[in-house]
Parts: C-alpha cells; sequence; structure tokens
RNA sequence: AGCGGGGUGGGGUAGCCAGGAGAUCCCGACGGGCCCAUAACCCGUAGAUCAGUGGUUCGAAUCCACUCCCCGCUACCA
C-alpha cells in the first residue's frame, strides 16, 4: 500500500479576505509539501476549510445588519476561490457549518464529555444588557488595576502587559455598545486539559524532528501545566452543545475549527462514495499526520488537538509533525487588519502571476524566523532571479532549439562537461528532495535555482550560437543536455511553481501534467525528435514604479495619531502656531500649523490630532515643519481638527481595503491630489471610504457642513 | 512581567542543535566578457574582527554565563 501522509492546514477564520501572511503561514508550505508528496508516490490527503463560528463573525454581520451565516457565505466563496487561483492543491476545503461537521463535533464532544474530559463548572461572567449577550473577554474594556491605562482589554493590558480577568477591571465597558456590562453566573463545561498532561509528555517524547520553536513552546507549555479550559459559550452563532441542560449554549469555536480536520477527512470519503476511507489515514499506525500553521497556533495542535482525539478514539492517529511557520511582516509591522497592515490575496491575485508571487514567498518564507515582505525585493527577486536566471535559461534553451533544428535533438557523445551537468542534475533533484522531506523549502528552492544557474553557465561556456554554425552534431548534443536541465527544473520547480512547470513540461511535448508526473522524471531520457514549439516567456519583469503608480496614491501616506504636548505662537506670523506633537514610538516632532484663528492655545493642547507624518518637511516662515495635522474646512470661515478618539499616540490611521504602504518622503503635490470630505455623519470620506483610527472612524472635533474638503 | 525567536559585508539571508582551513547564497557597487536569450546571461574584484563582554577548548559564528538591542506569543489574528 502507498504510503499514506494526512496534511492539515489551520482554518482561516470567514470574518476577511486572506492575506499574503495567510498563504507564506502555511498554505504555501503546505501545498508544496503535499505535491512533492505526490510526485514521490504518496497517497497524500490535505484537508482544511473555512472557520465560521465564534462571536467576531456575528459582530460584523451586525455591523453590516446581515446575518452570520452571509458574512460566512462571502468569505468563505472568496477563499475557496483564492486558494485554487493560487495553486493551493486541497483535496477538500470545506467549511465548519456544515451538517457533517456538526455531527462529528458533537459526536467527539460528547464522547469526551461520557469518558468524563469534558466536567460542569459554574463560572461568573460579564454580560451587556443593551447587546444582550456574554461579553468575550476581549471584548470588554476598562481601567487597568495596575497602571491606571483607560483601555485595558478584558484578557490583558496593552500597556503594563499584565494579564487580566475581566473581573479585575475598573469601570469595565462593552466594547460593542460602550454600555456597563454585569456579571452573571452561568454553568459552562469544561476541558480537562489537565488529565491528558502525562499522555502527553510520553507522546512528545518521541518528537525529536520538530521544530526546536515548536517543542520548547510546546514543553513549556506543559512544564507550567495545562489549566483546563471553557469550551462552552452563552451564545447563538455556533454548534450546539449536546449536552441536557446546555441546549441554550455553543461550542467554543477553536474546539469546533479543530474538529475539522476529522471531519474534513470524513467529508472527503463521503464525497468519494467510500464513506470509511479517511481510517486509511487516520486510524493506520504507518500514516504521518503533518499539520501546517503559524507560530499564533503551535500549542493548538501539539496539545490541545492531540489531547482532544486521545480522549476521544484512541485509535486515531496524533500529529507526526508540526512544521510551523513564524510570521510574514510588512515592511517590519505584523499583518493586520484592524491595523490597515496587510497586502490581501484578492487584489495581488488580480495583479500578479500566482507563481511570481509563490517563488517570493517560498524564497523568502519565514521557515525559522520572521521574514519581510517588500515590495522593492519583491521586484528583484523576480526579475533577477525568477526571470532572470530561471525563466531565461529555460527561455533561451527552448527558444534557440527551437529556432535551430525545430524538435529536441538526439544526445551525443558525452564530454566530461556534459558528463557533470546530469550528476548536477541528479545531485540538484537529490538535494531538493532531502531538503522537502524535511519541510526545508527555502533550501529546496534554492537547490532548484542552483541547478538553473548553473544551466547558464553550461549554455555560456558551450556556446551552442558558435557552434551552430561550426559543429552541429556537437551543438545538437549541448542543447539535449540544456533540455535534460529543463526538464529537470520542471520536476523540481513543480511542488513550488506548479503553473509555470506544468508550461515547460508540455512544451517538451509531454501530454499530462507535470503533477502526475514522478520525481524521478527529473532524470528521464527526453523524447527526442519531438517537435518544438515557439515558447512565449514563462514570467515577466515587474516594475516597481507601475506598481506604486498602480497602487491608490492613499496608500502612499502615513497618517497617525498624534498628541499636542505644546503649542507656541509662531514669531514672524500671525495666523500660525508651532506645535509640538507626541508620536508615541515615533518619537515627537514639531509642526507648524495655520489654527490660531480657530482654536486657543489652551484648546490644543493635551488634543489628540491626525497628523501626515512622511510629508516632504517644509519651511514656514523660517520654521521647518515636519509633517502636517489634517483639518477640515476650505475657506477661512471655519476649520476643525479631526478627533480620533483616545486612540494611542503613534497609531495608524487608515482605510479599510486600502492597503498602508507608506513612501518615505511624501511630495506635497502627491498629497494634493488625495481628496477626502466630511460626511452627514461628520466622517471621513475618501472614495466613499472612510477614515479609521484604532478607536473606530474618525470624525471632525465641531460639527461642520457636510461635504467639506478635508486637508 | 513571563516565555519564545532573532541580531552574520551597504540590504536581505545560510551556517549554529552534532565546534575545525580563506564564513554561504541572492541583491547592490566596481571592472571585464558574451551577444542565443525578456538590456536577460557568464567571469572577476572590493566589502563582515559573525550585537557586546567574559569563559570552556589546541581551535568558537557555532558550546556556557552575563549584558544590550529588535520582533513575536501569552490560550479567537497564519
Amino acid at each position: 500500500m502507498k504510503e499514506k501522509i494526512y496534511i492539515g492546514v489551520a482554518w482561516p477564520y470567514a470574518n476577511g479576505s486572506l492575506h499574503l501572511g495567510h498563504m507564506a503561514g502555511c498554505y504555501l508550505p503546505a501545498d508544496i509539501f503535499a505535491r512533492f508528496c505526490r510526485m514521490n508516490g504518496k497517497d497524500v490527503l490535505m484537508v482544511s476549510g473555512s472557520d465560521e463560528h465564534g462571536t467576531p463573525i456575528t459582530i460584523t454581520a451586525e455591523k453590516e445588519n446581515t446575518t452570520p451565516q452571509a458574512i460566512a457565505d462571502r468569505y468563505n466563496k472568496e477563499h475557496t476561490e483564492n486558494m485554487k487561483q493560487f495553486g493551493i492543491s486541497f483535496d477538500l476545503f470545506t467549511r465548519t457549518t456544515t451538517e457533517n461537521h456538526k455531527k462529528v463535533v458533537q459526536d467527539l464532544f460528547l464522547t469526551l464529555y461520557k469518558n468524563k474530559y469534558i466536567y460542569r463548572k459554574s463560572v461568573e461572567s460579564f454580560y451587556c444588557e443593551k447587546c444582550k449577550r456574554f461579553l468575550p473577554d476581549r471584548y470588554i474594556e476598562g481601567t487597568c488595576p495596575y497602571c491606571g491605562n483607560e483601555n485595558a482589554r478584558g484578557d490583558q493590558c496593552d500597556e503594563c502587559g499584565k494579564i487580566l480577568d475581566p473581573q479585575d477591571l475598573q469601570n469595565a465597558k462593552c466594547k460593542i455598545c460602550g454600555s456597563s456590562p454585569k456579571i452573571r453566573t452561568s454553568e459552562h463545561l469544561f476541558l480537562a486539559l489537565s488529565k491528558f498532561e502525562s499522555k502527553l509528555l510520553d507522546w512528545i517524547s518521541d518528537k525529536g524532528h520538530w521544530k526546536s520553536s515548536v517543542m520548547k513552546f510546546t514543553k513549556n507549555w506543559l512544564e507550567n501545566g495545562l489549566k483546563d479550559k471553557a469550551i462552552t459559550r452563552d451564545m447563538e452563532w455556533g454548534i450546539k452543545v449536546p449536552v441536557e441542560g446546555f441546549e441554550d449554549k455553543r461550542i467554543y469555536v477553536w474546539f469546533d475549527a479543530v474538529t475539522g480536520y476529522l471531519s474534513a477527512s470524513k467529508e472527503w470519503s463521503q464525497n468519494l462514495g467510500n464513506p470509511d476511507k479517511w481510517e486509511e489515514w487516520w486510524k493506520n499506525k504507518q500514516a504521518k499526520h503533518y499539520y501546517f500553521l503559524a507560530k499564533d497556533n503551535i500549542p493548538f495542535h501539539s496539545l490541545i488537538w492531540p489531547s482532544m482525539l486521545m480522549g476521544y478514539d484512541e485509535s486515531l492517529e496524533l500529529p507526526y509533525d508540526i512544521p510551523a511557520n513564524e510570521y510574514l511582516t510588512l515592511s517590519g509591522e505584523q499583518f493586520s487588519k484592524s491595523r490597515g497592515v496587510a497586502v490581501w490575496v484578492p487584489d495581488i491575485l488580480e495583479k500578479f502571476d500566482p507563481d511570481a508571487v509563490r517563488y517570493y514567498l517560498s524564497i523568502n518564507m519565514p521557515e525559522n524566523k520572521d521574514t519581510n515582505w517588500t515590495w522593492e525585493d519583491f521586484v528583484t527577486k523576480n526579475n533577477n532571479e525568477l526571470v532572470g536566471t530561471y525563466g531565461n535559461f529555460v527561455h533561451r534553451t527552448i527558444t534557440f532549439t527551437q529556432k535551430n533544428f525545430g524538435e529536441i535533438p538526439k544526445q551525443g557523445i558525452l564530454s566530461n562537461f556534459d558528463k557533470e551537468a546530469l550528476e548536477k542534475i541528479e545531485a540538484a533533484s537529490k538535494e531538493v528532495s532531502d531538503a522537502l522531506e524535511k519541510c526545508n523549502f527555502k533550501i529546496g528552492l534554492r537547490s532548484a535555482m542552483n541547478l538553473s544557474q548553473f544551466g547558464n553557465q553550461y549554455f555560456d561556456q558551450n556556446q551552442p550560437w558558435n557552434l551552430i554554425k561550426e559543429d552541429e552534431e556537437r551543438c545538437a548534443a549541448v542543447l539535449h543536455i540544456c533540455l535534460k536541465i529543463v526538464t529537470a527544473l520542471s520536476v523540481l520547480m513543480a511542488p513550488y511553481l506548479p503553473f509555470s512547470s506544468d508550461k515547460i513540461w508540455n512544451m517538451l511535448g509531454h501530454k499530462d501534467s507535470v503533477h502526475i508526473a514522478n520525481w524521478d522524471d527529473a532524470l528521464s531520457e527526453l523524447n527526442v525528435g519531438c517537435p518544438l514549439e515557439k515558447p512565449k516567456p514563462l514570467f515577466e519583469k515587474l516594475s516597481l514604479k507601475d506598481i506604486m503608480a498602480e497602487a491608490d496614491p492613499f496608500s502612499n501616506l502615513d497618517l497617525r495619531v498624534a498628541k499636542v504636548v505644546e503649542v507656541k505662537d509662531h514669531p514672524d506670523a500671525d495666523r500660525l502656531y508651532i506645535l509640538q506633537v507626541d508620536l508615541g514610538d515615533l518619537g515627537k516632532r514639531v509642526l507648524v500649523a495655520g489654527m490660531k484663528p480657530y482654536y486657543s492655545k489652551d484648546e490644543l493642547t493635551g488634543k489628540n490630532i491626525v497628523i501626515v507624518t512622511n510629508l516632504k518637511p517644509a519651511t514656514i516662515r523660517g520654521v521647518k515643519s515636519d509633517g502636517m495635522l489634517l483639518a477640515a474646512g476650505g475657506g477661512t470661515d471655519t476649520v476643525v481638527l479631526l478627533n480620533p478618539g483616545d486612540a494611542k499616540p503613534g497609531s495608524a490611521v487608515f482605510i479599510e481595503g486600502i492597503p498602508k504602504e507608506p513612501v518615505s518622503v511624501l511630495e506635497f503635490e502627491d498629497f494634493k491630489r488625495i481628496k477626502m470630505t466630511v460626511d452627514e455623519k461628520q466622517q471621513i470620506k475618501y472614495k466613499e471610504k472612510t477614515l479609521h483610527g484604532e478607536k473606530g472612524p474618525i470624525v471632525t472635533d465641531k460639527t461642520v457642513e457636510k461635504g467639506v474638503n478635508v486637508s
């Protein structure tokens, strides 16, 4: 029987689009690994799906005046499509709102309950009477009892870093509606994680092949002792708790989501008309289970999910490896929807070849530490490595052969150099394969790239363009070797660059897809005599300028909240103030602003305002202004500041859906072209989208007429 | 605060767990070659006391201790 490989990939939460962090974090590595395994004759089952329950989705639904299911439907559809476009080769990408999933989750839950791994316990938690729901810790805000920060969350205070219980907060408020929640007692069901400690310790004892970060994290949790965790919630959106007396409660989303690994396997079997087929992976000691996810998700997969499986059915396979990645950052910042830092997958798929993106994400994968996505580096690596080294070698070889021979020429007498080339192919195939077996994706890709660099060297030194005039037979022989390198590359690159590999494979006269080819076909003989067609270049060069120009000009802006520290009169101007503002971690700055007719010094001091931080500094009447504040009002009659609420100084101001990629210096001309206006709710609109800060929409400081400009 | 990861030529990175000659690769800079190829490719040169300090050792980027600096996680962000 073929070796069974199960690949579970973290379930994306269906409350927003996918961004490149998701791709680099788990979907791309999982896909590369899956494709590689399939080419090596393994029987792969790779599943995932949308995680569709939980509070955030219900809140989005309320905001948009629709149902949670509608939100889940929207993003499930988008995610499914994006995965396909990006070439992520799931055997099944499903969702947590299917009947099958519900059944599997409830069965697992009930079995754990019967096996005494789930028990009842009363807890006190906050209930918001206005929103009519119990509030998750993150949705409660109040004053931190330790440092006095007024914006501490129920789970933790961001200022002092202390971990809190919501009950610790003073003046607790509902983050959604702002009213004061009341404490209510409610009975919940808890998963007895503590009962699994010794079994888990035993289980991880032979996991020496795990990444050190995964192992350390896991061990650390175990050493501190596992805390039992509540796995029910008082809400409506979710899977019903199949225990008497708990009919009104729902199963906590993470319990629900990880169970997807099992339910999706079953669904896949049913779709196949062979409902027990999943057991070949799950009830098979020879099967290896891999889970791909990013670092935030480690304990769920290394501790909680294994515990659930152990408590449910001893015969089920546990994870073999959890090659968790670190994070991809965007110009040094973590991807975050709420802070407006992201490159969205739907956007990127519209603009770029998925293989180009896959290349950059693979060669720059956050395998061992966070890595940075920059547009500049993306363009450089695309142009120099993907296009220059790899694409060019393939293209020059096939073009030259086609032009001069029209078909794949036969092998000649092997020179020493030829032999070296054949050895290189073999070595590269082994190197890539060794690396991929260990989930070392960057090393594998680098090895494949080295082979294409060797191809270029071989081509250069043999000078077929001269040979064709002098020694046609030798020329044919050289090209034959080059084409063998091309063949090998299309196989070795197939896990990474599935679309272009397939094209090359077909150019070389193969009727089928490279994805049903075998890894050993990297070394296969060529179809000598097979006619060649004039090739088109595989990849395109990119221009950083075009990319930047295509982006919305708003992306170039760096808007931030600033707190006015000090206001002075400008010595040589009637209308100007000199403000010193605090940008938190970004330090302090001096701005010159014409606010004297509209605001007194006292009014301004201590106020939170919105400023442009990356505007080219200007000297105004002899004083350098390092930035500009945003205000609403066109003429001289009224000018009012923008009010970001009590957002942190230095925090970002952004528009959802427009990626924030500020240029280092923004020309004033470019800034002037960005038209923002005030709407009837006193919110700020740009292209009908609303300007946000970390505390929600930005509004004007005082009421002004609808439609006035912001500048 | 606790925990985890990281700091390697101008930028980015490999090597570190299993210590050994001039420290890897990509980009960039400089010089040269080639002209088949998407102004792509190839060759060569310069550039790093491997964050710092101390230790173990015949020998340390690698092991140990301490210090500094970045980043992340802390149980619903991949």
